[in-house]
DNA sequence: CTGAAAGCGCTTACAG
DNA sequence: CTGAAAGCGCTTACAG
């Protein structure tokens, strides 16, 4: 069966397309009588309009992109969530790409979905990404775009994030509230903005309650593994400084910590606390359930796409747009672990 | 700065758009000069064919549509992974939609996907969702279709599937195999297509092993979580049967059990051991580690966008198309709690 | 209240 | 080797 289009409702009925097309869009200059016999047609022969079609003449596509380091983590899923919902219920569909990571392949995504002309770009950079010309270009040709997460400050385009210093330093107010001392923390990679916020805000909660902040307590990871959580207990322990409370970069990595601990009989969080940062599936269901920090990943999401939405409309309306910084509200979920 | 088009290079470059279009699609009847010259300018232009104009004529979208229960599931995100990444590789792009386990919702959702027109769909049915008249639209529409996971076998689609059954079998012989004696099972929901397999795997592997199957022994899930895993644990515990050995639906619930088992200092594997099924992110870091069923979903994602565009091109060629069902292998990956 | 016409930007069968 | 023309299916400014 093909599909019903404009032409063949208007020559069944012996009117014009152009009348067909205003009954069917509800304009008023049309006449009652012929605009049920139209819709009714158009219900007999369950006509929906050709989107290509649409799409051509209106030039847009009612479809944004999303382009993510990785779906397969818990963090981002919940984004994508929160993205699609939001999307959905304003009649945007989103198409997904991943960069894996990769700044080659971020930059051939842009250049697809720049190619698909799809309305808005919605993104979490790159590890290796940072203020370059594919961004660049996105800016230049004046598509919506907003930045989640891993953004670079220097691109003046609408932001959702959370304020991970102010969240790091939450983390390790709750330690010290507990008692620790000694706090080691075990921080993310050189590079991307939240490892760097993190870290500053590590250094400032120990300040602020007056600690000595003291280098050799920090462990960088080379990579966010399960796997790098374990090695630094089992170096933390080794080195015996006496360490009472250990706030790490993310649940992930914390895990790790806290199965070393688990097979080597350390009490958590008598002898030593541990809070991760994400709130992960799994920080609920490991034993001792680990303390973490809540980052509201399908708000983000609404957020994310809510403001994409006014920079489309203002800009179909052709006025002005200022990007804006939404910031959201982190909180921490203390379990067993501290 | 406005779009480059065909219109204007051929302007530019006094010649026709007929020519300037099949220049840039390297027609044989086009003299190198004239194709240089086209080239080169669409080059300066930074010159890509208007996609919205391109699918109108071709009746093409080069966009598929994927509908799957939720994307916070480490299972499906595996799945996403595969398909984006597939998809790519030959010049698609995916929509993703969410059902949410709601009939409603996907019904919905491939109604805007047929109106979307995309080249096709790739679909894990909701738990509610069978034999119903969304699908056979799809069908009738003669939309190239895949199903994976949760499939409907009424439907005659394309499948990308483990042998549940099979997969179930292994698990519960690898208990055997590991000395249990009594094993239980705590199973899925009633309806869904893969728990009615793992359940039959489960009493073929006792049958094989002349073990007596015990209804008393089966415990079924009211909903997929970890606390299901920590109620039944505990009745398993209070009712004292002698159980031996539990194959659990999925991870999520059998990391339930786990939580259940070390908190009243149940030795597993030693009084109990515990299998579950695909192999989770959190199986891995969990302690004990829990043995497991290995889905292979992200291969299972390039499968089903393989014999998707197969359909695609089948279709487009007007050849006939015969659906395929391809099934994966699945594997035991024994760790500590058997 | 109705409709002829232009146009969105491309592709391709056909003529020369 | 080149190009005029039709057409994909819609929307909308304009005329009557």
């Amino acid at each position: 069966m093909r599909e019903a289009t404009l032409k063949e409702i208007a020559n069944t009925l012996g009117i014009s397309i152009t009348t067909v097309s205003k009954a069917l869009k509800n304009y008023p200059d049309v006449s009652a009588k012929t605009k049920k016999a139209v819709v009714d047609l158009a219900v007999k022969l369950n006509y929906t309009p050709n989107s290509f079609a649409v799409n051509l003449r209106t030039q847009e596509s009612k479809t944004i992109g999303l382009i993510i380091p990785e779906v397969v983590h818990h963090f981002f899923s919940g984004v994508v969530n929160g993205i699609i919902d939001e999307a959905e219920k304003n009649g945007y569909l989103v198409i997904i790409l991943q960069s894996n990571e990769s700044l080659e392949l971020e930059k051939k995504q842009v250049a697809l979905l720049i190619n698909k002309r799809v309305d808005g770009i919605i993104m979490s950079l790159s590890n290796e990404s940072n203020n370059d010309a594919h961004i660049k270009e996105i800016l230049q040709k004046e598509i919506p775009f907003v930045q989640f997460d891993k953004i670079s400050k220097l691109i003046p385009s609408s932001k959702v994030i959370i304020n991970d210093q102010k969240a790091a330093m939450d983390a390790v107010q709750h330690l010290i509230d507990r008692g620790c001392k000694k706090i080691a923390h075990i921080r993310g990679l050189e590079n991307p903005q939240n490892s760097i916020d993190r870290f500053l805000g590590y250094k400032k909660a120990l300040e602020k309650n007056g600690i000595p902040f003291d280098p050799g307590l920090v462990y960088a990871c080379k990579s966010i593994t399960f796997e790098q959580g374990v090695a630094f207990a089992k170096q933390i322990i080794e080195e015996d400084k006496g360490i009472d409370g250990i706030f790490v970069i993310t649940d992930l990595v914390a895990v790790g910590v806290l199965a070393y601990f688990n097979e080597k009989g350390i009490q958590v969080p008598n002898q030593i606390a541990v809070i991760g940062f994400s709130n992960w599936l799994v920080s609920r269901v490991i034993t001792p359930k680990l303390s973490t920090v809540d980052q509201p990943s399908y708000e983000m999401g609404v957020e994310a796409f809510t403001v994409l939405l006014e920079e489309i409309v203002c800009r179909k309306e052709n006025r002005e747009f200022k990007p804006r910084i939404i910031e959201l509200e982190t909180g921490i979920i203390a379990r067993e672990s501290t």
